[in-house]
DNA sequence: TGACTATTTTGGAACGATCCAATAAATCCT
DNA sequence: AGGATTTATTGGATCGTTCCAAAATAGTCA
């Protein structure tokens, strides 16, 4: 049933033109005449003719209009998130994205950005799993194919970074909670040797430091980053003697297994114990009670390391550049704060339509040596 | 700083053998001589070269190794796993994969499949779009790349379909709800103009009718398939002259909605109101309460349908091959079932590692005519 | 040694689109 | 009408790989 490809070649003899003049065509430039464009048209919609780029990208001139991404959790939902988020603005400028996700394993990424590489990427945004170094990166820059790291950094990389705020983020939730009346607050969750931990518990460490609690990491309990690590890290928490009465924890995910962990003892979170979250997923808004958290906008995160990485993939200069997106406190329900009657949130709240790239905030960009 | 590509010419002339030899080491052939083979290995490594499927792939007889997978709604979870699961099977065989998000668009869908065919995908698993009709797979069918469908079905297509036994999933989680005594029992979310819904509700209504239980659809709330969906259909349920006692959800996003909902009016979900949800993703353990939902296990679905895709890419045949997955019913706590103290679940529950694809159960097969 | 296999290696012609230099056709200007 | 311009069109050659037929080399046997 299926004859060997329609190519430009054909569609040319239908056209009675060359081939040369139907590339044109597909290339919608100016320089054909009329009539012969839209006969040259007729014919490709005619025959069913699909463009093969492979072949156009042969010609070492060409961008292949693919990038790839790589996250390392994508059942998380701040990893959905990002991805959609990419996926929105790629899909806009034409691109078509390989995707895939690593669950930290780095053999899998090597394996993965290989095999990328293989196939011709114009660029690559990734999550690096933990461990990763800047030399597995090295071939790719090398190479001329620019690279936006995002979430987790990777240091002494040359390459261009989106990263978020997490230690002012940390330090603004902690200062809530104080202000809020806790004295004894714990970092639930996440593990101690990945950067991100580590700027989340510090600027936790900072809070406290500053208004004078102790901050000796006696209340830090470390677990996977995950809803189920949440439910284990709250009850070891309350195995401390001197159990803490409020948590900020490692991110939403974790914050929501917390709320589990707290409600299978009887707790209910916000009124008998103080939750705050990282990330702001979607579902932050719509659970019960509404999470507090630190908005780090995962989709507008995603938007903008996709356009990050258009801009360096468009101007061919792969100058890199290091970009801390500024994070906010959005008070809900779990942390105990009082809250008026009508239960959409604080006025610190995002209306529902109102994750755009633009709630981020003004950002600290300091630009790289390439 | 970039020079142009190497090529395996510039292998060839470093290992001091023709173009030939160099390609057929790339494919491991068993015709080259040890020594010379080393000789090219060598040279590869020290010339940093890449191979460019793109080039390769112009051999018409070649295939790609990138398969495009298209879903609607990666931030739902159930398709993240579903995601995640496929992508497993196709990393490992060697292939990459395309992922685009339609978020239910149908020009996006058409576009992005586009796009992949001129990308040159050797197959397609497409979770689609609300109102996807059998023609738009034609094209690609047409010239010979194998579809699989899942999740939703797409009357009259002549591909491969990998859907799950809704009917019967909520016929019996229905019936659960009625054993437990539960005699108004609702039917929350999705909207009624998708197959799958269509099929839920039937079982549903199927065993209300089974039990003598009036299946006038009084007590069925549409709205989004979404946590934030799962909240306003149980407020309207709740409105609802002879409120129901126990709703089966759409799936378990809409059922975490519908517990953040009953929380909100001081209804603890499982002891005031029975609460089933459809599809079982991870969060559903880990809940609390954990959810009681009929298991469709996202990412082994993912599994299979990447197998059944990668079955028909290297057997070259395109023959339809229609599978309905069975589901089963994992009763936790959120339907109020009496469980025992220990509150990991009932032993019905899977253990945490158990969510390989044999957790399916048996299927019920049925061949087309291709 | 010479004929005959096995084992290795190798030019060159694809594959499908692009792009440059060159040509052909149409239009303009005294 | 004849040259200068502008406007359209077109052959190759090229990109990096594969694959076939053919050739070179090594090995075997009488």
């Amino acid at each position: 049933m299926n004859r060997s490809r329609v190519t430009v070649v054909d569609i040319a003899r239908a056209a009675g033109v060359s081939k040369s003049t139907v590339s044109l065509v597909l290339q919608a430039s100016p320089l054909v005449n009329e009539q012969t464009r839209a006969r040259v048209n007729a014919a490709i919609r005619e025959l069913g003719y699909v463009y093969n780029r492979g072949a156009a990208n042969l010609r070492q001139t060409a961008s292949s209009k693919i990038v790839g991404i790589v996250v390392n959790d994508l059942t998380n939902s701040f990893f959905a998130e990002l991805a959609v988020g990419m996926d929105m603005v790629m899909q806009s400028a034409g691109f078509v994205q390989f995707l895939a996700n690593t669950g930290e394993s780095l053999d899998r990424q090597r394996e993965v950005i290989a095999s990328m590489r293989e196939h011709g990427i114009s660029g690559l945004i990734i999550s690096p799993a933990r461990g990763t170094e800047a030399a597995d990166f090295k071939p790719l820059t090398a190479s001329g194919v620019p690279v936006v790291v995002v979430v987790r950094n990777v240091a002494g990389a040359k390459v261009s970074s989106l990263l978020s705020d997490n230690r002012a983020g940390a330090r603004e939730a902690t200062e809530h909670l104080i202000s809020l009346g806790h004295r004894r607050i714990a970092f639930l969750g996440g593990f101690a040797d990945t950067a991100v931990s580590g700027e989340r518990m510090q600027g936790y460490r900072e809070a406290l430091s500053a208004a004078g609690l102790e901050a000796d990491g006696s209340l830090v309990v470390n677990s996977a980053p995950s809803r189920a690590g949440g439910v284990t890290a709250i009850e070891r928490a309350m195995l401390i003697s001197g159990r803490p009465t409020a948590a900020l924890c490692f991110n939403d995910a974790v914050a929501f297994g917390v709320c589990d962990g707290l409600r299978a003892r009887g707790l209910e979170p916000g009124r008998d114990f103080g939750v705050v979250g990282f990330d702001d997923v979607i579902e932050a808004q719509t659970a019960v009670p509404a999470l507090t958290t630190v908005s780090v906008d995962p989709q507008g995160m995603g938007r903008r390391a996709a356009q990050m990485l258009l801009k360096q993939i468009n101007s061919g200069r792969v100058e890199a550049e290091a970009t801390v997106a500024s994070v906010r406190l959005v008070v809900r329900q779990s942390c105990g704060a009082k809250t008026t009657t009508w239960d959409g949130g604080t006025s610190h709240d995002t209306a529902p339509g109102d994750r755009s790239s633009d709630t981020v905030g003004t950002d600290r960009r300091q630009h790289d040596r390439a």
